[in-house]
DNA sequence: TTCGATGGAGTTTTT
DNA sequence: CTCCATCGAA
């Protein structure tokens, strides 16, 4: 058998991890240093080197994204199909067992995803029939305790009573009524498919037994990521037999705010038995100016596995950092360098602007219309979340289930056909009393005649219009029932009223919906296309926006950063209470989060770091003035270059009359008031005083001018 | 059902 | 400031 293809074109570090022989592996693996290659040549040198089948590797990510690429570079190394691999993100694989065992799961066998959205509406639904005061329980809030208690492995049995706390008995009470909801509806919300494939293990001995015999190995990438149960359901699933390999950066975790447990990756090797652990500190993206500057900045982080990323490439350029006088300067200042970096030939599509969070982006947006450069932000609604989608797949939902609660209620009256928010009180109270799922406390309602005339005829309606889709369905492909639906619902019909280019933007997803069910593959024989192609859209929802190949800057959240990489960039706003976040700031272990978030940031930069700041911000509807980031201070000074403009600010067209002189004015200098003339002062706005003065730029060539002046005022 | 007024909140979001 | 959810009136 031939490996020297595999482990050739490694590191030593690299090959260690990929040929290691002991029972667990734990890889440290730091920003752009091979972490996907190495799990992938793991994967090749245990199929080739160890004769493993390919069918007895589970390998588990987080994003599907990640899962498809890794799937993609295992075809293209090792020339074969992954279609039998169990390869798949952690809420993937815990459905696809649901599904295979959903008796063993207690489950009905056609349970539907609820997803995030579908979730909060329930959450509200049920507040209200407990009769809470929205103001005082916001289901929010209620819908976070779930979800915490819930990435936690609680169940609400599981929960002691909480004394007379009545905060948390308020929230337990919900979590007991969310769960019999979920119950009564065959719902599975994200974190329950974990939690149920947990106690899959846990009841059915068995099961795990069949499993841990046919998993001779187990992959999991992105393993600071992992929460409590996830990390209990690798526990269980490896027992003392199938070896682990974690691969992982902690100086990368930064959901900790979502339930990820940096303490499993720092616990790893004390959990799993004989670990050895590799660390990948070589890094192949970025010059080592900007690698200094992640090393300092991240040693500031206690309790760190601890890795110090180098590079034998090039020192590259100084890290730019530029003082904005507000934000709108800043981001002007971002588009300018950007433009520049055009005019050098580079692409757009090479260069991305980082925020800390998505209010950030607006100012940026504008200043890159303003200058007429292509941009595309990242994150923001994808494909299936949207509204219109959400409505046609929920008919479809009903299709497949009829006791599917939250899809009845979300298109019960969407488009509007007479049922009232009174009418589907009252249905609600039936199903409720009686137990049933909606669905059927309609036909008690319509038998009983609990409603006038009008109503009953409307629900009658609906019910119809249901069961003909249904019917209808059995002979239609999977595009065809998609046309079917979104036309026969009247959802085309009612948004095609709905004014201006949002109703013309919906018609298009509907339309472009027929087209993604057409293009659907289902994998499954077991399964109706229908059913699959409704948990592919809940587990995932399709990226933000289909278009937009053009080439153009990349706008983004640190957060949604993760994972990329690009010449240039730019981490705007590096502010005090911005980043690090004032609500992160008190606490030192979130304070930590966010400078793995800083640290994230500045390993995004193949060749050019660009930071900057502004000195005063106009943010919520009020102008604040933060101190530069604590994070600059940790870079050390000699990596920085600090630009500032030179200017020189004109004459004031409107004060002709004044004796005001040309002066040279430096921005981002603490000295912001200078004496013009006969003794009048100008403050520019940012800094506090008697006089101020609004100033817009344009750039003519090297001169800058001043050309709009308000509320000045001579002292 | 739709509109407008009103109030409250405003970090990050893999599934 | 601006987005939104909610509520009351037409």
């Amino acid at each position: 058998m031939d490996v020297t293809a595999i482990l050739d074109p490694l590191n030593s570090a690299q090959r260690d991890a990929v040929a290691c022989e002991s029972q667990n592996l734990l890889v440290l693996a730091g920003a752009g240093s091979g972490k996907t290659r190495v799990l992938v040549h793991r994967i090749a040198w245990l199929i080739q080197a160890q004769g493993l089948s390919p069918f007895s590797i589970l390998a588990v990510t987080f994003t599907n994204k990640a899962a498809r690429e890794m799937r993609l570079r295992i075809e293209e190394m090792l020339h074969i199909g992954t279609h039998g691999m169990w390869v798949g993100t952690f809420h993937g694989l815990a459905h696809r067992l649901l599904k295979s065992h959903w008796k063993e799961a207690r489950l009905p066998q056609n349970f539907q995803i609820l997803d995030s959205d579908d979730q909060l509406r329930l959450v509200k639904r049920i507040c209200r029939q407990l009769e809470l005061d929205e103001s005082r329980w916001p289901a929010r809030q209620a819908l976070s305790y779930i979800n915490s208690q819930k990435d936690e492995g609680l169940r609400a049995a599981h929960i002691e009573a909480p004394g007379h706390d009545p905060y948390l008995q308020t929230m337990l009470r919900i979590y007991h009524a969310y769960e019999a909801a979920c119950e009564r509806g065959g719902l599975v919300d994200f974190a329950e498919l974990l939690l149920r494939a947990h106690e899959l293990w846990l009841k059915n001995p068995s099961l795990l037994e069949h499993y841990q015999q046919r998993f001779r190995h187990i992959l999991v990438d992105e393993f600071q990521d992992t929460n409590t149960i996830q990390y209990a359901w690798l526990r269980v699933l490896a027992g003392d037999t199938v070896p682990i390999v974690a691969v992982g950066d902690d100086d990368q975790s930064i959901y900790g705010w979502r339930g990820a447990r940096i303490e499993n990756i720092q616990r790893f090797s004390d959990d799993f038995a004989d670990t050895r652990t590799v660390r990948l500190e070589q890094n192949y993206r970025s010059t080592s100016t900007i690698l200094r500057a992640a090393n300092a900045v991240i040693t500031n982080n206690f309790g760190r596995l601890g890795k110090e990323l180098w590079t034998d490439g090039e020192e590259g350029d100084p890290i730019t950092l530029y003082a904005g006088f507000n934000e709108q300067d800043e981001a002007r200042f971002i588009v300018e360098r950007i433009e520049d970096w055009i005019k050098d030939g580079q692409l757009r599509a090479d260069a991305a602007i980082l925020y800390r969070s998505n209010a950030q982006s607006r100012v940026l947006e504008e200043a890159l219309i303003r200058e007429a450069v292509p941009y595309r932000i990242y994150g923001g609604q994808r494909f299936y979340e949207r509204l219109e989608i959400k409505n046609a797949l929920a008919y479809m939902r009903l299709l497949v289930n009829r006791g599917d609660d939250a899809a009845l209620e979300r298109v019960i009256n969407t488009p509007p056909r007479g049922i009232g928010g009174k009418t589907v009180d009252l249905v609600r109270e039936v199903a409720r009393e009686r137990e049933l799922p909606m669905w059927q406390a309609i036909a008690c309602v319509q038998e009983d005649k609990m409603l006038p005339k009008r109503a009953l005829t409307a629900l009658e309606g609906f019910c119809v219009l249901v069961n003909e889709l249904d019917s209808a369905s059995v002979e239609l492909t999977l595009d065809e029932l998609a046309d079917h639906v979104i036309s026969e619902s009247g959802l085309v019909a009612f948004y095609k009223k709905e004014k201006g280019e949002r109703g013309q933007a919906r018609i298009e997803n509907l339309e472009e919906l027929v087209t993604a069910a057409k293009q659907f593959a289902p994998q499954d024989q077991e399964l109706s296309p229908l059913q699959e192609l409704l948990d592919n859209a809940a587990l995932d929802a399709g990226d933000a926006q289909a278009d937009a190949h053009e080439d153009s800057v990349q706008l983004m959240t640190l957060h949604s950063a993760k994972g990329l990489e690009f010449p240039l960039v730019f981490l705007a706003g590096m502010e005090e209470n911005l980043f690090p976040h004032r609500m992160s700031i008190e606490e030192p272990g979130r304070l930590e989060e966010e400078r793995r978030l800083c640290y994230v940031g500045i390993t995004r930069a193949m060749q050019q770091l660009v930071i900057s700041y502004a000195e005063s911000r106009r943010l919520h509807g009020s102008e604040s003035y933060n101190p530069p980031s604590r994070f600059i201070r940790e870079i050390p000074h000699d990596l920085m270059q600090e630009v500032r403009l030179h200017t020189t600010i004109s004459r004031p067209p409107s004060l002709a009359q004044a004796a005001v002189p040309d002066t040279d004015l430096a921005l981002g200098q603490r000295v912001f008031h200078q004496v013009f003339g006969e003794g009048m002062v100008l403050n520019f706005e940012g800094r506090g005083g008697n006089a101020r003065v609004e100033v817009n730029f344009d750039n003519e060539g090297s001169k800058w001018l001043v050309v709009q002046y308000a509320n000045l005022q001579a002292m």
